[in-house]
DNA sequence: ATTGGGCTACGCAGATATGCGTATTTTCAG
DNA sequence: CTGAAAATACGCATATCTGCGTAGCCCAAT
């Protein structure tokens, strides 16, 4: 650690700040370059010459937050990679910030053993996303009705699928070996339970719940 | 660090197990207590009363791979904690073996470092996913068929996100202010664009291109 | 100036879905 | 055994979609 890793830290709450700040203070190997309570300040600095090798920039910001933030920041200087910190587990936000060029993510309850790990990497040029995100990503993924899709019986599932794969009563009908009216009963059964406009309806619910 | 962790390698190419013991063993803090070819024969050392903190598994191997044996470890030893291993890149697999209750995934092209810290931290009771691992499940996400996408005209786009909420021609003629046999005209040709049958796949591929 | 694409609009026949009933058989739990 | 729920099936009127054609208008590119 020849070096240090200049670092620059954004967060509205001064308590907040002050105490990163006391805890990167006991890492050795980072040097604090520069402090904002926003965005907009955190722009400021780095057009008076400040240049952090990493910026930490929390998410929940005053008049410019810490995505904006990276936006310009990547845009005018692309050097000073971004860490983005957040309360928020919100799998858009991840993906929004990935977007817009952050180098590493972490959620507020991190552990200072992550954070000085993630500082370390993102400086090396590595990204870094801390489990949580990790986990966030995963969990999020899942919306399903089951409520609602535990009204339907399994035969109504069944045609459901088929009919949200575009299969018409009488496509369905020689499928299933039943009748097309009896399909038609079904499809008209489902659309009641699920009370939803028609076809569209269907097959928007069965794209939700996976079933397709 | 008063205690070594004690640590169990499954992989099934000997080449790669052995050099991933040698890393290990420069590692003052881990102690190597088995290796295994496949997921039966990490099943039989801990049968036999071997009984690390963690288990590092190879994702690929034969006879019983790394997630088969995640599900008996965790079933029959559920302390042993579990890192998964792989060089898949799949979204799917990092789902499936959260699940099955892996607490650490890697891919195969990680740092030592990383490995280090994957360690680590899983004995400690934590989780530990990789940044490449992340970034694996924000990337699979996207699936859009922009080339269809961009075939269709301002105006289509728009009727089809209307069709696709359940509207019926006459409703949406209504609320675009035109003939409700134009907004007909306008379904078909989009139909015949992407080549779907009918609403039901005007619906799906609305929902995966995220137009609603 | 001509061409081409997009937007608009209409007609018409046949297919399909929708709403509302009715009814028989099967299945399963009380 | 009995009643409820599910699955099956049919009828019928109306609404809607689908396929195939035609056609005028506007605007931008050639």
């Amino acid at each position: 650690m020849e070096q240090k890793i200049k670092l620059l830290l954004a967060d509205d709450h001064q308590l907040v700040r002050k105490g990163f700040r006391a805890l990167l203070e006991e890492l050795e190997f980072v040097e604090i370059v520069g402090e904002a309570a926003n965005g907009r300040e955190v722009i400021s600095l780095l057009r008076s010459g400040v240049r952090p090798q990493v910026a930490l920039l929390d998410y929940e910001m005053p008049v410019m937050n810490g995505l904006e933030a990276t936006v310009e920041i990547k845009r005018d200087y692309f050097g000073v990679k971004i860490i983005m910190l957040t309360m928020l587990q919100s799998k858009e936000l991840v993906q929004e910030a990935v977007e817009k060029g952050v180098s590493g993510f972490l959620f507020k309850n991190t552990s200072l053993e992550e954070l000085s790990d993630a500082i370390r990497r993102v400086a090396a040029g590595d990204t870094y996303f801390s489990s949580e995100v990790a986990l966030t990503l995963l969990k999020q993924a899942p919306n399903p009705d089951t409520p609602l899709l535990a009204l339907l019986s399994e035969r109504e599932t069944e045609i459901l699928k088929l009919v949200a794969q575009g299969l018409s009563s009488a496509e369905i009908g020689r499928q299933l070996f039943i009748s097309p009216r009896t399909v038609d009963t079904h499809r008209n059964n489902i659309i009641h339970k699920l009370d939803v406009p028609g076809i569209a309806g269907l097959v928007q619910f069965a794209v939700r719940n996976k079933l397709i």
